[in-house]
Order: C-alpha cells, then sequence, then structure tokens
DNA sequence: TTATCTGCAAATCATTTGCAGGAAC
DNA sequence: GTTCCTGCAAATGATTTGCAGATAA
C-alpha cells in the first residue's frame, strides 16, 4: 500500500524504526474522520494490540506530527484530538452532540488565498472551526 | 462606565454577586488584546489583590464564559486562553515568537455569511485561526 | 440574615518522563 | 550488535473540587 510505504520511509529517513505499534497507529488515523482523542486512538490500538499502553500512542503522535501526517489539535475539552486530513477545510462542531464534520469547499483556498497577499504575515498553516447546531440536532 | 455596570448587571440578573475580584478580572479582559492563559490573568489581579488564589480566577473566568464576555480558546500549548474580543476576527499564531494578533476584515463577516446560507449547519460561533511567521519574526 | 464567594489544600486527569527489557535494523 | 522502542510506574502541571470563614445583597 502506497501511504503506508510513504510513511515507513519518511520514518527511515529519519532514523526512526517502523514498529507494527506505528503502523497501525498511522492506519487508525488515516482511516478515522472523527478527530479522535489519543483515549480513542488508545482504545481503537488495543483491538491488535492489547498490551500497548498509553504512552506509546502519546510518543507516536508526536512522530506522526513532525512527519507531518497529523496534526494537534484542542477543542472545548481541551484534550488534543488529531486530524488525518491534512487539507484545508472547516470543522463544523456541533454544540449539542459535540460531533465534528469536515467541509472542504474552493471558498477556504480563495479565503486564505485572499488574505496570503494582504497581510505581512507568512501563512503556512490554519484551522477554521465553526461551532453551532448540526442538521441532525435541529429537530 | 457602561461595560462594568453592564457585567454588574447581567451578574445580578443571574443572581450572582459583584465582588471586587471578578470586576477586576473582568476589566483585565476587557482591556487586554493578547488573549492571555488563566497564569497570566492570574498575575495581573494579584497585582490589586495579592492573596487572591488561582480557584478564583478559574471560577471567575466560568461566570465571563457564561455570561458571554469571554471565550475560552486553547492553542498549541493547550493551556486555556482568554479573548474578551467577541466581535468575528482571525488570529494570526506566530509559530516563533507565539504572539497573537487579531485581524478584523470584512472579508470574514463575508466569508461565514457564504456559509451561513449553504450548510444545513446552524452557525453559532466561529474561529479562525492562521499560524506562520510574523512580520518581526521573519527579518 | 442568608446565599454566594474567596482562598486554601487536596484531588483529578491528561500528558510526559525515566528506565529496564525487547524489538527493529 | 547497536540503537531505538515499548510498556510500566512515577512525575508533572493545569484545572477542579470541597470546605470553612468572609462578604455582598
Amino acid at each position: 500500500m502506497n501511504l503506508l510505504n510513504d510513511f515507513i520511509e519518511v520514518l527511515h529517513r529519519e532514523g526512526l524504526k517502523a514498529t507494527p505499534q506505528r503502523i497501525e497507529i498511522s492506519r487508525i488515523l488515516n482511516e478515522s474522520r472523527t478527530h479522535p482523542s489519543a483515549e480513542e486512538v488508545y482504545r481503537q490500538v488495543r483491538k491488535k494490540f492489547p498490551t500497548i499502553s498509553p504512552a506509546t500512542v502519546y510518543k507516536t503522535m508526536r512522530v506522526l506530527k513532525k512527519s507531518g501526517k497529523v496534526r494537534e489539535l484542542a477543542f472545548y475539552d481541551k484534550k488534543a484530538r488529531f486530524d488525518g486530513n491534512m487539507q484545508p477545510h472547516i470543522h463544523l462542531i456541533c454544540l449539542k452532540c459535540e460531533r465534528i464534520e469536515d467541509v472542504i469547499d474552493q471558498k477556504v483556498k480563495d479565503f486564505i488565498q485572499h488574505f496570503s497577499g494582504k497581510l505581512t504575515f507568512k501563512i503556512e498553516g490554519q484551522r477554521i472551526d465553526f461551532y453551532g447546531i448540526c442538521r441532525n440536532c435541529q429537530r
């Protein structure tokens, strides 16, 4: 698989080891669209590695962040949540059910573009959150 | 003063007391443009109330959040930071010096407007962060 | 007067760190 | 064989909580 080989290569390039735990955590984040917390990731990995420790999950997250595979975001509960979607996008955060949905739209890139030209600030990343009530919870 | 009377009124309306500590913390946040952490607020209040405790600062923050006076945001360090600017705005967060600057621009409102009409999601608040290098740190 | 608040100390909880044995290279 | 990693247990640090005495209403 492509993403996997890419990940292993990045690790080796930095003198790091491609352990099965790291590969599994990377896979979980690639497939997840729910911005899981460390604890949620921990629960997932335990299905395959029942003796893994939270410390290993946290350490792996740091590796993934450094290699540009995930971003770390803190929402209301202040726990770290991990976002495997590296494209510019909007988070729709429902204040009732607390679910987070991603929106990808050309307007987002246009918006960033506009400010790139205008500000004396070199934009390297962004985060756009809308808080409100999702379709389900409006009923 | 207007903001102050407004604040006292809101407190009384909710059966809460307008203590000097609360009034001072509210004043500090109204005047601050730096998105201070709880510890920074604590250090500020201590100038006037040397025996105040961090617990009182945290409790007051909760009161201010509920009364709609401040928003709580977590950035990279995951400590709570308090934003007294309730208008839609962009945060420019410098990855070198870690300073946070606010940008108020009509385009922000237009951007939110665009999605308000388009999404089946009722937007009640928003947060827009640009991460990068500020003018000072680019030199 | 009485309900709420303050300040302290203890508790909590996510995250980090140190380290000894184990696995990748 | 060497270097890096894992998993444990202990440490850390921000935030919360419980409570007794103090203060606003």
